[in-house]
Formats: C-alpha cells, sequence, structure tokens
DNA sequence: CACAATTCAATTGTGCGCAACTCAATTGTC
DNA sequence: GACAATTGAGTTGCGCACAATTGAATTGTG
C-alpha cells in the first residue's frame, strides 16, 4: 500500500509547507483570531461579527452588498451573521423605501455604545503581535498588495 | 434608535477596518484560499486537506496529533477531514499497535501519486501572489514571528 | 499492584465561508 | 408598457474551526 519512508524521494522543496507563504497567513490569521476571541467573548461578538460592526461604526446605515463589499463576504455568510446581531439588539434590519430589493442595516443604541467598549481592543492586539509599528504598517501595506493581485488573478 | 449619522462622533481612528493589520491577514488568506481552490478542485481537495496531504507528503505515517500539531489544528477539525480523505482513497487510518489510543495516518498509493499534480501549484500561487520572493520572503518571516508571538501570547 | 492523572481521538454543537439556487424588485431595451 | 436581464437578499448544503465533552489507553505515583 505504502513503500517505505526511505525507498520515496522526498517531497520537493516547493510542497514544503514551512516554506509556503500562504500558509504563514492561514496561520497567523487564526493566531490573531485566537487572540481576539477573549477579548471579543466580553463583548459577545464573534470575530466577524466584530468586523460587521467595525464598518457599521464608520458609517451607517449600510445595506448588506455594501457590508459585503467592505468585507468580502457575500449575504450567504452576511445574511446568518446580521441576523444574530439583530438577536443580540445591536443592530437593525430594514427594508430600504427605495428600493425594496436591498435590507438597511442600522446600528441600535445599544450597537453604536458598544464601540466604546471596543476601543482599546486593535491596541492590545497589536501588543500582543510582538512587531514594531513600522513592521505593522509594512505588513499591512503587503498584505493589502497582495489580497489586491490574488483578487485580480481571477 | 438611533442618531443621525452626523452627529456621531466619528469612528476612532483604531477602530478603523483598513487599519487593521488582522483584517489585511484575515482577507489575504482567503484570497488565497479563493486562488487556490479551482487548482485545488482539480484534485480533489479543499484547502485544508491540502495542507494535511503536504504534512504526509513529506514525512509518513504521522498520528492525528501530529499533523495536529503541524497545522495547528484540533482532532475535532481533523478527525473528519482524515476521514473524508480516507474516503477519496488518499490516505489509511490505522490504531498504533504499541499504543492504541494513536490512530496513524498513511498515504496510499494513490495519496502518494497525488504529489506529482500538487506540485506546480505553490508557484502559481506565487504568480498571482504578484510579489517578488525578496518581499515573499520577508512576509513569511514576518508572519511567522507574529504567530509566534501571538501563540506565546495567551 | 492500585488508581489518579494524563493523553489521544472522536463526537456534538455553533458559527463562519462559499457555491448554488430561489425569488422578488429594479433596470434596460424595444 | 412589455419583458428579458440584472441586482439584492435569503436559503440550503458542505466543509472547516473550535469549544466542550466523552471514553478508552497509557503513564505516573505511592
Amino acid at each position: 500500500m505504502t513503500t517505505p519512508e526511505e525507498a520515496r524521494p522526498a517531497s520537493p522543496e516547493a510542497l514544503r509547507l514551512n516554506r509556503q507563504v500562504c500558509f504563514a497567513m492561514y496561520s497567523a490569521s487564526r493566531a490573531a483570531t485566537a487572540v481576539y476571541r477573549p477579548m471579543l467573548e466580553e463583548l459577545g461578538l464573534t470575530y466577524p461579527q466584530y468586523l460587521a460592526m467595525l464598518v457599521l461604526w464608520e458609517a451607517e446605515p449600510r445595506s448588506v452588498r455594501e457590508l459585503g463589499e467592505e468585507l468580502g463576504l457575500d449575504s450567504g455568510t452576511l445574511s446568518p451573521l446580521l441576523k444574530r446581531l439583530e438577536a443580540l439588539g445591536l443592530v437593525q434590519r430594514r427594508r430600504s423605501a427605495e428600493d425594496e430589493r436591498r435590507v438597511e442595516i442600522f446600528l441600535t443604541d445599544a450597537g453604536a455604545a458598544l464601540s466604546v467598549r471596543a476601543s482599546g481592543i486593535p491596541q492590545r492586539l497589536a501588543d500582543a503581535a510582538g512587531l514594531t509599528a513600522a513592521e505593522l504598517d509594512q505588513l499591512r501595506e503587503t498584505l493589502g498588495r497582495l489580497a489586491n493581485a490574488l483578487h485580480a488573478s481571477h
């Protein structure tokens, strides 16, 4: 079924896990959300829910489509997520009067107020990151260019 | 319920989505797996399944625990994933004789052979990334340090 | 040896992500 | 104004991630 380990050629260098940038992103991203988790738990939010709230704290109301464009998520992900935020009393979903296809997402008072409690979180993450501000800036810039190139490639 | 947009203070700079490195990682990581998806579809694999195969192509057999350490995944994720790989005929799961708690994952001939078809994928990703080799190297190194620091922080 | 503590894999339950699809509302074209 | 095409949101189904739990096997300690 399988040949002895010594008898097979070694895995090509390109296929070595620790050489792959994509695994480094996948892994670091999960590590970051793991650090977020206990902080967000105090707010009753998951990381994707926190991201949606970040967008709404910048400007509201936003339609599901607009949220989707900001976050790169589709309605299949956002519809149930926003329903959960509504069940938490943080947002309100309302059909647009001008275009009845659209559903506008409004912050409730509780949802708007939550930004105060969330305001310390980014700094706590930056502290846990163990990188200099310059390194974080450069990382963000490189990741942004990478994401753009990857999106453009298909 | 909500005050008019103009009447509320602007979202603090720290809470702006596009300033957050974590969102850049989350976003770029999903963009990368989106580029992987059609390539891996030809192999019948998802991205996490591909990662598990990468580890096994380096050395096998590996226990579920060893795979979990390499990938940073627990048995709750790996057990069903490995069952799907077994259903695809790519691996075989077998209780260890020395330690009956352990389940050893062996490559089948088909699983070992698949590495040949997978060997071109990393280069295709690197091409789509639009970054220089030096930038990719540095990105991988920075992400590695970041993940280590984040893991250490809790 | 006894037996408490630990380890390992599996299972259950929840919440993404995303493809594929449905359905209603709107827009474009004649 | 008719009607085909498009758009926006929702649903279903599948595969992760991850917390929490279970149960069997092993290890450590007296």
